[in-house]
DNA sequence: AATGAATGAGTGTTCATTCAT
DNA sequence: AATGAATGAACACTCATTCAT
C-alpha cells in the first residue's frame, strides 16, 4: 500500500505541516515573531489553533522551521548555481541573480530572513548558532569565488572576507527595495545594474 | 524668572522627556518594540512606570520619538557634512563616513533604525508616511551627488536613484556588521573600503 | 456460539473494558483525576484516544468505574472475612486485616480510594450518594460486630458509630503510613499492631 | 511617619497578601490545587486577576502559601499546647484537642492539608520536602511524649513511631469526620472519646 | 509632579471530546 | 471495531494603560 515509501497518513501530515508552515510565513512576514498569534497563523491555514499544535510543538518552532526551511532552500540553489558559473565574473553574477529571483517568488521567507538580521545576537537569537552555519555557507561561495577572482587578476586586490560581507548586503538591500515595491524597473534590470555597479563601482573613466 | 524663555518648569519637564528616550533606546535596541516593556524603560529611566505615561501618551509614541530624535540628528549631521564636501567623490565619501561615524555613537538608535526599516511597510508601519520624509531627505543628498557627478563626467552613467538606493543599503550593511561585531578592522579602514568599493568596483584591469 | 451465554464479542468487549480500568487506575492513581489524562490512560491501556471513548462515556466515567469495581470487590472480600470471623474480636482482627491485605494488594485502586475521602463531599463529589453506600457497607460490619462485642461484654460501653469511623480512619491511616514507604516492618507486624492498639489503647496497666 | 515599624504601604500589601490567601484556601478547598483557576481566587479575593499576580508569582506559589502559613501556625499551636501540658497523659490528650479545634476553626485550611497527605510522594510534591519538616515536628511531639510516657509506665511498651503515626492518622480521621459533616456530637465529645479510645482501646475489662 | 497598585484584554498552550476514515 | 486527526473551550500568566493618593 505504501506507494513509493509514503502511506496515506505520511502525505497527509506533510501536507498539514506544509500548509501551517505556509499559512506561519505569511504571517510572520506581516507581523513579524512577537505580533504574530498563532490563533492568526491557523487561522490563516485553515485550522483550529489546537491542530497546530498537533504538528508544531510550539510557536518558536513553527517559526524556526519556516526560516530553516527557506534557508536550506536558499543555500541550495545558491550552491548549485554559482558552481555552474564558469568564471568570476559569472560566479558572482550568479550568486547575485539567483538570490534575487529567490526571493521575488519567495517574499515573506524574505521578510522574515531579513528581520532575523536585525535582531541578530539579541533577543529571540536562540537560533543564533544554526543560522551562523547558512551565513557562513553563503559567504562561502563568495569569498571562494572571489579569491579564486583576484589570483586570476579578473579581481583586484581586495580583502575577501569584508567585500564578501559587502556583496551579501548590497543584495539584500536590493531586494529589499523591490518587496517594499519602492522599484520600478523590471526584474531582470535591476539584476545588471545591482551586478554592474559591484563590478565596475560608481567612477567614470 | 522664565531665563532665555525657559521656566524651570519646562527645563525638568524636557529633562524627564530625554531620560525617557534616552532609556527607551537602549531598551527598544535590545528587545524590539513588541518585547520591550513599559516597565523596563521606566526602571532604565529611573521612574515609575506611571511617570513615563505622564511624559509620553503611549508605548507606540516612545517608539517613534526615539525614532524621529535620531532621525532628524543623522540627517542633519548628514546634510551638514555632505554639503560642505566639494566634489562628488568626496561628497560621497562625506556621507558614507559621517553616517558611520553617527551610528558608531548611537549603537542604539541604529538597531531601531535599522528594525524599522525590516517593518518598513509592515505592522507597526503606522509612521510609513513620517518615514518616508527622513528617507527621502537622505535619498535625496545622494541623488543630488551623483547626478551632479554624472554631468561632470567624474561619474558614469547611471540611473541616479537605484544607485543611491545602492548607497544606502551598502553602507547600512556594513555598519551592521560592526555593530555586530562581525569586523575587525578598524573604523576608518571600514569606510575606506566601503567608499573603495563602491567607487572602483569589483573589477581588476 | 454463544458459549456460557457470552459471545466472542462479549469477551473482547468484557477484556477492553479491564485492560483501560487497569491503565486508568494506574494513572490516576499517580496523577489525581483531574491531572490524568486520558491520553496516558489510553497509552497505559495500549489503545488509541478513541478506542477508550468507544468503551467510556467520559473520563469522568472511568474514574467512577475505577474506584466502584475496586469498591464492590473491597466490600465483598471484607464482609466474606468478617462473616467467616467467629468472636466480636477476631470480626474486628479480620476487617483489619483483610483491608490491609487487600490494599497491599491494590496499592493504585488504595490512592484513588484515598483521594476520594479527601474531596468527599467536594467538587467530583457527582458520586457522593454512590459512595456513601460502600461506606455504609463498611460501617455496618463493624458497627454490628462492636454492637455484638457490647453485649458480650468483650467491648466496652462505646458509642458504636464513633468507634467504628474510628477503626476505619486508624485503618486507612496505617494504610497509607505502608503505601508511602514510611514504614519499615512486615505487613503481618503492622496488622498485629494496628489491633492490639485498637483493642488495647495506650495505656499501661 | 512608619508607625510601629509599618508604613501605610506595608500594611496595605499584607492586608492584600491576606485577603488573596483566605480567598485561595477557600478556593482550593473546595477544588482541589489542579481544579481551581487563578481567575476564582481573584474574583473570590474580589480583586483582578492581574491583581493576584502582583502578590503572588504563580498559582503554585498561593497554594504552597497557603499551606504553609497553615501548618506554621499548627506546629506552634500544638508545641505550646504539649509543652504546657504536665503529664504523659495530659500531653497526648492536648494534642488531639489542640489539633481538633484549631481544624475546627481553620475548615478550609484542612482540607487542603488533607489532599497533601494523599498526594504526597506524587505529583505536585514539589513540597515534598518542605512538608516532612512540618510533619517531623508532630512526630517529635508525639514520640517524645510516647516515649516519656513508657519511661514512667504510663504507657505500655510500644514501637514509639509506629505509635505516634497511629495517634496522628486516628486524629485527622476524627476530624474528617466532622468536617464533613458526618458527626452529630459536639466536639468536646469527640475529643474525649478519641483520646479514651487511644488511650483505653476498645476491650472490656 | 510622581507614584505604583489595579485592571482586564490578550497570548501560548493543553486536553476532553468528536468524528471521518 | 479501532483509530488518531481535529476541535475549541479553558487556563496560567503578562503587560499597556489608568487613576487614586
Amino acid at each position: 500500500m505504501p506507494l513509493n515509501g509514503k502511506t496515506k497518513r505520511d502525505v497527509l501530515v506533510e501536507f498539514r505541516h506544509a500548509e501551517i508552515l505556509q499559512a506561519a510565513r505569511r504571517v510572520f512576514a506581516d507581523k513579524g515573531f512577537s505580533d504574530a498569534s498563532v490563533d492568526e497563523i491557523a487561522q490563516a491555514a485553515g485550522v483550529a489553533k489546537g491542530t497546530v499544535y498537533l504538528y508544531y510543538p510550539s510557536k518558536r518552532d513553527i517559526y524556526w522551521e519556516a526560516l530553516k526551511g527557506g534557508l536550506v532552500a536558499l543555500c541550495e540553489v545558491l550552491e548549485t548555481a554559482v558552481r555552474a558559473a564558469d568564471s568570476t565574473e559569472n560566479k558572482i553574477r550568479a550568486f547575485m541573480r539567483t538570490k534575487m529571483l529567490f526571493f521575488e517568488e519567495h517574499r515573506d521567507f524574505f521578510k522574515i530572513y531579513h528581520a532575523e538580521f536585525v535582531n541578530a545576537g539579541a533577543q529571540p537569537g536562540c537560533f543564533e548558532r544554526d543560522l551562523k552555519v547558512f551565513h557562513v555557507r553563503q559567504m562561502r561561495l563568495l569569498t571562494d569565488a572571489i579569491e579564486d577572482g583576484m589570483r586570476r587578476r579578473s579581481i583586484r586586490k581586495l580583502p575577501a572576507d569584508e567585500t564578501a560581507f559587502a556583496i551579501l548586503h548590497l543584495t539584500r538591500g536590493v531586494i529589499t527595495q523591490r518587496l517594499l515595491g519602492l522599484s520600478r524597473s523590471g526584474i531582470e534590470e535591476a539584476i545588471s545594474l545591482l551586478f554592474d555597479l559591484t563590478w565596475k563601482g560608481l567612477a567614470g573613466k
